[in-house]
DNA sequence: CCGCATCCATTGTGATACTG
DNA sequence: CAGTATCACAATGGATGCGG
């Protein structure tokens, strides 16, 4: 690929969606579109803290279903946020966890975590005081 | 759970939701639930470049739709995020920038933007080799 | 120029029952 | 225990036309 000058921060400013060829998908509506959905990040941020079995994983979110969870798992795999492993024991055991992409995307991840846990309350304030 | 310095750093270390009480959603799914939608993040990415109009931004954006931009930019302005401004003038002029709280919030989401384009070929790998 | 209302297609999510 | 299959419903998104 074509070096660019030094003076350029590319880090400091990555660009727009509207500055890349059209016949790659952006990388944020990508990556966004698999980890905006109700339960990804949940997944992951359970899976942070350390390797987790199915069931495990249902109970420490609480709220979600067998069957969004299973759809949730499958997809990251996919994606190669997370491994499965598959023990052939009986009754079965399936582990999973974090790959190193799926743990060096919970970095940037977290970062927004903190965000959102610092602005929560801005937030939840501008939206009652919002007339419309 | 994951090996770590027995050194209290609560910014590497925000709570999971299941870590908080159950009235407060946890404020994490509750930032992810207003941008994690397929044009937020495109629309913030958008005005962190400046104040823009409507038609402006549904140009630079190139394949939103009105309506879709037009609910987009009223979410983001009930949450804080964007600030839209009416001059009574004709033809009606209407412009739209980013709020204190949208920048701060831009800042963890552009290192998550970088992270995306740096890995995005990682994940493309992932996807195209899983067998399922 | 701005942007809302309406209609419609697609997708996401939940409940439940069933399989290995 | 660890899922999958099926059904039903809500939410999301696109197209178009109208109104301020």
């Amino acid at each position: 690929m074509a070096m660019q000058t030094a003076e350029k921060t590319p880090r400091d400013d990555p660009p727009g969606p509207w500055d890349r060829p059209a016949d790659e998908p952006c990388p944020i509506r990508d990556v966004l579109d698999r980890i905006g959905d109700q339960w990804s990040m949940l997944v992951l941020s359970a899976l942070w803290e350390g390797t987790k079995r199915f069931n495990e994983l249902g109970r420490q979110i609480g709220d979600i279903s067998k069957q969004m969870l299973s759809r949730t798992l499958r997809r990251l795999e996919q994606d190669g946020f997370v491994r499965r492993t598959v023990y052939a024991e009986v009754p079965p055991r399936v582990e999973y966890e974090l790959t190193d992409l799926g743990r060096s995307f919970m970095v940037p991840m977290r970062a927004l975590v903190v965000w959102a846990d610092d602005n929560h309350a801005a937030i939840r304030a501008a939206r009652d005081s919002y007339e419309g």
